[in-house]
DNA sequence: CAGCATCCGGGCAGATACTG
DNA sequence: CAGTATCTGCCCGGATGCTG
C-alpha cells in the first residue's frame, strides 16, 4: 500500500540512489533483525523473552539489533526500574508496516526453500555454477 | 499463495528449524542479490548489462551473485559460444516468485527510508539507542 | 566480452567476563 | 534480569591482474 513509486516491474537501471535499497538491507536484511520482528509481532516481549524465543541469538546480537530497530523507530523499549530488572520491546506502526515485507520474505522461504535447496543439491551434481559451466553452443 | 503454514501472526518461538530463514536471508538478504533480481525482472540481460545497470557493482561481486543464483534455480544462464562472447541471464519461475518478496523489501524502503532515516538522526540527537538509554520510571 | 584467481582491509558476529 | 566491554576469528567485498 502507498508505496511502489519505482521498481515493480520492467526496469533496466535502477534509480542511480540504490543507496536506500542498501539502507534496508543492512537493517531487515538481517537475520537477527527478520527473527526478531517477526518474534515481537505477536506483541510485547522482554528481552529474556526474545532470546529464549530466538534460538541461536547471542546477548551481543540481541542487544545490537534492539538499539538499531529502536534507532530506526521500529519498535519501542520500556524500562520498569523494578528490583528485578524488567525491559519490554514492542513494534511501532512502522515496525508493523515492515512486517509486510518481512512476512513476504518468510513466506517465500517456508514456501519454496525446499526447492532451493533442492536445486541447490542438484546443481552440486551437475557442476553448475561450480566451476566450469557446460555451455550451450548456439549459431554465432 | 499456498504458503504461510506457520508465521504470519502472532509466533512466541520460532519453529526451532528458523535456519530456512537463515538460508533466505543468505541470498535475498545481499544487498546484490536483490540489486540483481530487480534488475533481471526487466527480462533476459547478459553479463555487462548487468553491471551496467547495478552502479555499484564489481565483477566479483555479480560473479558470484549470478553463480549463487544459478545454483539455487533462481536464474538461468545461457553461453552462446560466439567469436563475442556472449552470455544472458534470467530469471526463472521461481526467481520471479521470489521478486514478490523482493518487490515488498523494495516497495517498503521506498516508501519508508525517509521516515527510518529521520529517527535515526533524531534517535542521535536524544541518545535513544546509543549508549546508556533513558529509563523509564515506572510503579513496582 | 565474460569471466577467474589472488591479495588484503574492515566489519560482522561468537565466546567470555563483568556490572547495576 | 538486562545488559556492557573486549578479544578474536571469519567472511564479505573491493581492487588488481590474467585468461579464453
Amino acid at each position: 500500500m502507498a508505496s511502489e513509486r519505482r521498481i515493480a516491474g520492467p526496469c533496466q537501471a535502477w534509480p542511480e540512489d540504490s543507496a536506500f535499497i542498501r539502507e534496508v538491507l543492512d537493517r531487515i536484511g538481517d537475520k537477527w533483525t527478520v527473527l526478531t520482528i517477526g518474534t515481537l509481532s505477536a506483541g510485547s516481549l522482554r528481552y529474556s523473552d526474545l532470546q529464549a524465543s530466538i534460538p541461536g541469538i547471542s546477548q551481543r546480537m540481541l542487544t545490537q539489533t534492539l538499539k538499531h530497530l529502536e534507532r530506526d523507530g521500529l519498535i519501542t523499549r520500556t524500562a520498569y526500574a523494578e528490583v528485578p530488572p524488567r525491559v519490554e520491546y514492542e513494534l511501532t506502526d512502522l515496525g508493523r508496516s515492515l512486517m509486510d515485507a518481512v512476512t513476504a520474505m518468510v513466506g517465500w522461504a517456508a514456501a519454496h526453500h525446499r526447492e532451493v535447496a533442492d536445486n541447490r543439491a542438484a546443481s552440486e551434481l551437475t557442476g553448475v555454477g561450480r566451476g566450469k559451466a557446460a555451455v550451450s553452443a548456439s549459431a554465432g
